[in-house]
DNA sequence: CATGGCTTTACC
DNA sequence: GGTAAAGC
């Protein structure tokens, strides 16, 4: 719904945004999961029959030994004979990758521990923006309660610098000594790239420990870009690679984008980088950001040539917007050449593959994130003489049902071709297919659905059980900020960073914050000790502690650098070259950039300190004349860890304040819900508007009314819990049904929500309500319990009932899920239901071959097909 | 036939 | 809503 965001221009400095790049990872996937080919070179390859499969990602062992993507598996087992090649698996007749899906998931939820600002922007990729970390850190290190140490900084890289020590020591100001570079600057200009600078440092300390946290938690390395934007983050995490991680300095985006093809960049990579390459007769980013803007927007989109225009200026202002679940799923699969679908019958198979897919997923998707599709989407190519052609229609999504799926998907497929089948075959397609994807999306909130029909009456059943009388607020609270979920985190988050930028804010509240909050790094005074003092026992970081570390970090750094420099010079001296080519063959193209040369600045430009850059020296030239000895490495490393010092000392002096993070953050939907601090003085009447639900509500009530939606919230995640618990519970348990209850009499099911949603929210059940409110519940209804036959769960005696009526509920779902399955997969016999007998499989039934299809072994899956008698009894009462 | 499958976004 | 492009 909240499509892109951005920020505002004045901001455009002042994030610190992170992409996080997970090193080729489908191969780290492998390797977790089959130890004993750790280390050894790998491609991971899909669909083995032709040629050995198709490469889609390969390890670094692999790449040293020549093996590319785009390779086939036998290609690369030339390069490298001892390679390990492991299959994606194949279910259904298509690549299953959905452990690699889960793989990223786990990556993304530690991540997400560090900031609520997460994106994830692909299975193995997400921007975080951490500029609230970023701010906190620097508050504390004004405050002397966070020193940044060399070690902080292990494997960084700062482009433009020969190593991250040059940068630290530029930071610090050593060497101001002599370099042309100030005179052109004003100081403020100065002072603001100090500023981002030493945010951008800092930020590198805290990529470091989510790399590092990721690593512990997950096993996978990762490598990050760290940088001011998306699209120059993700950019930099390019750099170094693998493991490593980047920052980009702003003062080193000109010189940078002076080498830098204009494909590299996100977004310019396909046909409309060669476009404008092609129009403008240019190469290099330099290049592009001295086209006026409305030159661009004259061979582009309005909107295009001014997003061209900006990034040019290594400016790019989308916010980096939470989303930690996909906005649709889908599956598709390519039937090239001669294996098109010529036939009604393989259409229908197919249909039915990809529908039992989506189902599954879709399913899993529910569990986990508590919403449900509304639309699908069906796409698909026909092959019309010798062009394909491409279409793609959209229905409703009634139920999370393959049968049904694919019926529509069929539907919608005849009723958009106008000679669907043969006038002398109706078995036979007119036109034969050569794609087919079905895709799900437009979720709807289920916790929406409920809201409606009282799952607030819920919470205060559950708030009155809980403590006969209505919970205090602080009681929720505490018991908010003790449990470990993630929104828990991110609320005090929002809480504290608002306490933080009020001036009143006092400091008990900030060390309250990260006693909560920080878990990775202690700032506790004790804690802090044993932090620092890992692996070294010093009592106070002091000058002469950093160079007593220094004996232990020296080789790391040592060969660090000599390896950045070998890459460095590489890149440089190739793109260089490149570089130098292009210039002299287009040399007469340019009399019209000529003419426009000296360009008029805009407003941009003029707030824009990227801009002297153009003018100055590059310093990655200067840096990259090779001194490469020992010594040299050695002497980068002191300075390295001098320099640092003098950061910390530096930050004490930079005023933070200014650079208030209040203006971006708002327009982070996130921090619209900051509760609590912020409105008081916005609403002098004493009414507010609560972020959440829009209502006015009297300043004094807010808190409490905070609370509610915290609850709400709260509870909805319990209850996924419960959902998923009661499913693992429900598919190993053996089945017996008790009385049915006469609840449950909706005969159309929309997904599964509708029926336990009504089931929960009408009546407040127990084993979620307890589970919201364990300890309190413990402690006033010691009453008597009982154990659930059905999942062993410990039940107050009282809610058994319900409880057990939660397990028919399900068991019906369950049931009617089959029904329509059946009825849909044609056991009554009729040739128009799916999926016809085929020539491939013959095996009729989709439950039956789902299972047999290759031991997929979806623990979700598993119904035990003893229960349909006694539900079909039951149902037909209804 | 030959990366394939998957997801998102901009634009019409 | 549908299509094409883009990137992983």
């Amino acid at each position: 719904m909240s499509t892109k965001q951005f920020i505002n221009i004045n901001n455009k400095y002042d994030r610190v945004v992170v992409l996080v790049d997970m090193d080729c990872f489908y191969c780290q996937v492998e390797e977790k999961l089959n130890p004993t080919i750790r280390g050894k070179p790998i491609a991971v390859v899909q669909y083995n029959p032709w040629q050995g499969g198709g490469i889609i990602a390969v390890n670094y062992p692999a790449r040293a030994k020549g093996v590319t993507r785009h390779m086939r598996g036998d290609e690369a087992k030339k390069h490298c004979p001892d390679i390990v090649l492991p299959q994606v698996p194949q279910v259904r007749g298509k690549a299953d990758i959905s452990k690699y899906r889960d793989a990223g998931k786990e990556v993304a939820a530690v991540l997400q521990t560090f900031t609520p600002l997460l994106e994830r922007a692909s299975v193995d990729e997400a921007y975080m923006d951490i500029t609230e970390r970023v701010l906190a850190r620097l508050k504390d290190m004004n405050e002397g309660k966070f020193q940044l140490l060399p070690d902080k900084l292990a494997n960084t890289f700062a482009v433009g610098y020969e190593s991250v020590g040059h940068f630290v020591q530029k930071i610090s100001g050593d060497l101001d000594d002599g370099s042309n570079s100030q005179e052109l600057e004003s100081e403020e200009d100065r002072v603001a790239y100090k500023k981002s600078d030493i945010k951008l440092l800092i930020g590198a300390s805290i990529v470091n420990e989510i790399r590092a946290a990721v690593k512990e938690k997950t096993g996978y390395e990762c490598s990050a870009g760290i940088a001011h934007n998306k699209i120059l983050a993700k950019l930099t995490a390019g750099f170094h690679k693998p493991n490593k991680q980047t920052i980009l300095p702003l003062k080193s985006i000109s010189t940078m984008y002076q080498t830098l093809s204009i494909k590299k960049v996100k977004g310019l990579g396909g046909k409309l980088g060669d476009q404008v390459c092609e129009i403008l007769k240019i190469q290099n980013m330099a290049e592009l950001a001295n086209i006026p803007e409305k030159v661009l927007q004259n061979h582009f989109e309005e909107r295009m040539g001014s997003w061209m225009h900006l990034i040019a200026k290594g400016i790019d202002l989308e916010a980096v917007t939470p989303k930690f679940n996909a906005k649709s799923i889908g599956c598709c699969k390519r039937f090239p050449g001669k294996n098109a679908i010529t036939g009604l019958a393989t259409l229908k198979h197919w249909l039915s593959e990809l529908s039992n897919e989506i189902q599954e997923r879709l399913e899993k998707d529910m569990e986990e994130n508590n919403r449900t599709a509304r639309q699908m989407t069906v796409s698909y190519a026909q092959q019309f003489g010798d062009n394909d052609v491409s279409s793609t229609r959209s229905v409703p999504l009634v139920v999370y049902e393959a049968g049904q799926i694919a019926t529509d998907a069929l539907e919608a497929i005849k009723r958009n071709t106008d000679i669907f089948l043969k006038a002398d075959n109706p078995a036979m397609l007119n036109n034969s297919v050569k794609f087919l994807g079905i895709s799900a999306g437009k979720f709807e909130d289920n916790s929406n659905v409920s809201k409606k029909n009282g799952l607030k009456a819920m919470f205060s059943n559950i708030a009155n059980k809980a403590g006969q009388t209505q919970i205090p607020q602080t009681n929720i609270c505490t018991k908010l900020s003790e449990s470990n979920n993630q929104y828990d985190e991110s609320l005090s988050l929002c809480e504290v960073m608002d306490n933080a930028s009020d001036k009143k804010s006092s400091n008990k509240e900030i060390s309250n914050f990260f006693q909560n909050t920080e878990t990775y790094e202690n700032l506790e005074n004790s804690g802090r000790e044993k932090f620092f003092d890992e692996g070294k026992k010093c009592s106070k970081p002091s000058i002469a502690n950093f160079f007593s570390k220094i004996k232990t970090s020296t080789n790391e750094t040592e060969d660090s650098v000599a390896a950045s420099k070998l890459k460095q010079q590489d890149v440089q001296s190739t793109e260089h070259e490149a570089n130098k080519n292009e210039n002299e063959m287009r040399s007469e193209d340019e009399s019209y950039l000529n003419s426009t040369q000296p360009l008029i600045e805009d407003e941009l430009s003029i707030i824009d300190p990227t801009k002297p850059d153009l003018l100055e020296e590059d310093p990655i030239q200067l840096s990259s004349e090779k001194t490469e000895n020992k010594q040299v490495a050695e002497k980068i490393s002191v300075i390295e860890i001098k320099s640092v010092d003098r950061i910390n000392q530096q930050v004490i002096q930079a005023e933070t304040s200014s650079l208030s993070s209040l203006d971006y953050r708002q327009t982070y939907a996130e921090f619209y819900r900051s509760p609590v601090t912020l409105p008081n003085m916005e609403h002098p009447q004493n009414v507010q508007i609560c972020s959440d639900c829009g209502k006015q509500v009297p300043s004094k009530e807010m808190q409490s009314h905070r609370d509610f939606h915290l609850a709400l919230q709260l509870s909805q995640q319990q209850r996924e819990k419960f959902r998923i618990e009661m499913k693992q519970k429900f598919s190993c348990s053996p089945v017996t049904v008790s009385k049915p209850k006469t609840t449950f009499n909706n005969s159309k099911v929309r997904g599964k929500s509708l029926l336990i949603d009504k089931f929960l929210t009408a009546n407040p059940p127990t084993s979620q309500s307890s589970l919201l409110t364990e300890p309190l519940h413990n402690a006033s209804a010691s009453a008597s319990m009982e154990v659930c036959n059905e999942c062993r769960k410990s039940i107050c005696s009282k809610d058994m009932q319900e409880h057990l009526d939660y397990h028919i509920a399900r068991k019906i779902q369950l049931e009617l899920n089959q029904r329509d399955m059946i009825r849909a997969t044609g056991a009554s016999g009729s040739s128009s239901t799916l999926p016809l007998t085929l020539s491939q499989k013959p095996s009729g039934n989709q439950k039956r071959k789902r299972s047999a299809a290759g031991g997929s072994a979806g623990s979700s899956d598993a119904r035990p097909p003893v229960k349909l008698k006694n539900l079909s009894t039951y149902f037909t009462k209804l």
